[in-house]
DNA sequence: CGCATCCCCTGCCTGC
DNA sequence: TGCAGGCAGGGGATGC
């Protein structure tokens, strides 16, 4: 659920309270999550900084200063919030206290800082794991990872190297996180949309002989950098269960083009489209098939 | 090896 | 109103 711009902007609303504040104590309500939480999870972090608060794909990596890492993957419905001990509550609160914790709360940090960090969850396929910073590039989850849509690396040279001898569709392709690290099923769709391609068309258009890069190539990576920047600029999407950080609703789903919008004349001027869905290896897509060739 | 399919889990929406 | 079926942003395991 959460693709890379939600991860970015969950990491962007925690890094106030958990940078450089010492994680004081954990509670592990639930253990089985996509993977039994670490052996001795909460105890492990107890009484240990948090030097950096990072991302990789959509992974969240929180360093330690004893030299872990705290990786946090939000699956399809995780989502944090933060409390604060004797803070500002939300007018909700005034009237109805909450309960200390929903069923679904599955993990409390409480912060050097003074506020606690909770990680909900209802369909557990979010992840916590504790991994040596030295090890991680070489992880099982991380070592086959593509490059950040939004680094320099990532251009149209390198998607076209990635996707030359592919026989797979370019939606299937863009979903893989060996070719691009970050994307899910809404930002393909958009960057498909904006880059007028074909989520059907072979992944193989992005490159000529040789590999070189195609036209269709440079589109590409021009549309995934700017949908991606514009949706973080926006605080994220907010679907069903996905809430930001802090509380706030990102506001990037009102700018979706094609996304759930079956039926929806294409929002590109001039083009008399109508979006369809279609299903792409299980998954829906959306896309119009006026402009996108 | 690449690729497609199935599955993990809960909740919400639709249609009967 | 109840209930069944379909669907949901991810991604690992399996089988061809």
């Amino acid at each position: 659920m959460p693709e890379l711009p939600e991860v970015e902007t969950v990491r962007r609303g925690l890094a106030p309270v958990m940078l450089g504040a010492t994680i004081e104590r954990v509670e592990a309500r639930r253990a089985d999550l996509r993977w039994p939480l670490p052996a001795n999870f909460a105890e492990r972090l107890a009484g240990r900084r948090i030097e950096r608060l990072g991302r990789r794909a959509k992974y969240l990596l929180a360093e330690l200063d004893d030299g872990e890492v705290l990786v946090m993957h939000l699956g399809m419905s995780g989502s944090f919030r933060i409390s604060h001990a004797g803070g500002a509550r939300t007018p909700g609160e005034f009237l109805m206290p909450r309960s200390k914790h929903d069923a679904h709360d599955h993990i409390v940090f409480e912060l050097s800082s003074g506020a606690t960090v909770i990680f909900n969850d209802p369909r557990r396929f979010g992840a916590m794991l504790l991994v040596r910073a030295s090890e991680l590039e070489r992880h099982k989850l991380f070592q086959a990872l593509g490059p950040e849509p939004l680094d320099a690396a990532f251009d149209a040279r390198t998607l076209a190297r990635a996707c030359w001898a592919k026989k797979t569709s370019l939606k299937a392709a863009l979903s893989d996180q060996r070719v691009v690290a970050g994307l899910g099923n809404i930002y393909v769709c958009e960057a498909l949309h904006r880059a007028r391609l074909s989520p059907r068309r072979r992944a193989s258009v992005l490159a000529a002989r040789a590999g070189a890069p195609t036209g269709a190539a440079k589109a590409l990576v021009k549309a995934i950098k700017a949908v991606l920047a514009e949706a973080i600029e926006a605080g994220g999407s907010t679907l069903r269960d996905y809430v930001r950080a802090d509380g706030e609703l990102g506001e990037f789903q009102h700018r979706f083009r094609v996304y759930d919008r079956a039926g929806e004349n294409c929002p590109r001027p001039r083009c008399k489209g109508r979006i369809r869905r279609l299903v792409q290896t299980g998954r829906s897509t959306f896309y119009c098939p006026v402009c996108q060739r």
